[in-house]
DNA sequence: GCAGAGATCAGCT
DNA sequence: GCTGATCTCTGCC
């Protein structure tokens, strides 16, 4: 498997949304591999997009958004959930990522299991703070370079059939744009 | 099967 | 202080 390059996510936003769908997540611990096939994502975007943590302007937590595309944003909220996007844009934006909300298990799903404290498959990775408790993913991951063998990164996967598009989850604002992007596998 | 509360951090209207 | 790109558990129908 390929890694995907860095000009993959040096497009559009919401192009690189819909192109992640079927790629593969990869999370490597130590000797441990833990993958998935991405099902879901979200784009968000920057001064047209109010639903965007970059909206408001560069804080300390989205700081990377304004970046090199192809990095880990990763963001703790609810005061106890991980969520991970890859940074992607245009030259024409300064800031923008891609939320990965949903993935379905592929290598490692033992140690998902054993991550997440559960025994329903279904449950493992089908949301966006549950696939981090997954993968393990945390504030350790901020800035992960997504485009290199890392300890997380993302490569070449499945090809997709038919992508559907909804309204993002959980956002009050921006809820006209149909950024939601998902395939059935 | 579904509604509501709780957990508790970073960044604000 | 309050709100959120969330999830889990509880309690009720």
């Amino acid at each position: 498997m390929k890694v995907l390059p860095r000009s993959f996510y040096a497009r559009n936003t919401v192009n690189v949304a819909k192109d992640l769908l079927g790629k593969t997540l990869i999370r490597k611990i130590g000797s441990k591999i833990i993958s998935g096939t991405i099902t879901e994502t979200e784009a968000y975007r920057y001064k047209d997009d109010p639903a965007s943590h970059a909206f408001r302007g560069l804080t300390g937590r989205n700081k990377v958004m304004f970046g090199e595309v192809g990095i880990a944003y990763v963001y703790f909220t609810y005061g106890m959930h991980y969520c991970v996007n890859a940074v992607a844009r245009s030259k024409t934006y300064d800031a923008g990522a891609v939320l990965i909300r949903s993935i379905k298990p592929d290598q490692g799903i033992n140690e998902m299991v054993k991550n997440r404290k559960i025994d329903s498959i279904a449950n493992l990775t089908n949301g966006p703070a549950k696939l981090t408790q997954a993968m393990q993913i945390t504030k350790m991951q901020y800035g992960e370079d997504l485009a290199k063998l890392s300890s997380l990164f993302i490569t070449e996967g499945i090809k997709t059939r038919k992508i559907s598009s909804s309204p993002r989850i959980g956002i009050k604002n921006g809820i006209d744009k149909l950024w939601n992007f998902k395939i059935e596998i």
